[in-house]
DNA sequence: ATATTTTCATTGATCTGTCAATTATTGTAT
DNA sequence: ATACAATAATTGACAGATCAATGAAAATAT
């Protein structure tokens, strides 16, 4: 339930502003998915980055930008559950290959129309054309966020 | 140094968009102030809060929204680090108020412009339309995301 | 062919943030 | 006045994420 928050100089930060927005959107979507699922979000994206077609452990974590070693435990957990399997795919042999199981795959595809529901509910609260503006200035702001976010200096 | 990350369903979702922004803007800042001071990115948040008029625990809490578990942890090592002065007042001893000691004061000051030029330099990617859409957006969002995903199925 | 470098994944250590329980103090109701 | 409820802060326990180090395999260079 959120008060209005002392009005304060931070206020006027963006970072501030972005932070307590993933922190509200984080625990919408993990509020949504302890109700359907033992899934966890980290868990649930995983999933879903398999779902949607990553082939490997490397796959899920250039797509999801997670750390490896989350991406590790996240596919072990995953595994462990039965709803993903891992396979060193001869070929490459430092690879991990992860599909979804039949119970994964059901698990994935029950859950993601309600997770979409949510997002589509979320830009409910935005008109199209803001909603296509913010994607685009997200973009602009993850870019600028990123030059010298390295050691450039 | 963000790769263009694969193409992916995800990419469409709003939140993995807000996760991986804040996540890059949290890197930048965490980076700048590690560059001119020992504190962390919490830290500063707490320190800038008291700054900007803070003088209470409670206030820290209610302004930034952190945990009061996390803001008595970041007050005790401010102020072993002498950043800042507490003191339970005679008037509610329950409380416990802050206040800067001339030492925080002065890397609150010195502090301050770089963290607001991150700032500016990140709205400097936005036209001033674009930056007061931006602000408006979060706000609904915020809202649209706390108006409880309700257990409505 | 051998050595070197790079790529992946995993593990253990560590740091943060969060939650639940506890204590102290103040406020309120009887 | 006494009992009960509410508020503030703290503590310890714990899950989550992050970092550095390691090991294994493949790619590249000599």
């Amino acid at each position: 339930m959120l008060e209005p928050a002392p009005d304060l100089p931070l206020t006027g930060f963006l970072t501030y502003r972005i932070a307590r927005l993933h922190l509200a959107l984080n625990a919408q979507a993990a509020d949504a998915l302890s109700r359907r699922s033992e899934l966890s979000l980290g868990q649930w994206r995983a999933l879903a980055t398999i779902g949607a077609g990553a082939e490997t452990a490397r796959d899920v974590a250039r797509m999801t930008r997670f750390d490896p070693a989350f991406v590790s435990r996240a596919l072990k957990s995953l595994s462990a559950t039965g709803l993903v399997e891992t396979e060193r795919p001869p070929e490459d042999r430092r690879m991990l290959s992860v599909r979804l199981t039949a119970e994964g795959e059901r698990l994935y595809e029950r859950l993601l129309p309600h997770m979409r529901g949510l997002q589509e509910r979320l830009l409910d609260a935005l008109t199209p054309d803001e909603a296509a503006a913010m994607f685009r200035m997200i973009d602009k702001l993850d870019a600028a966020a990123a030059t010298r976010a390295d050691g450039s200096d």
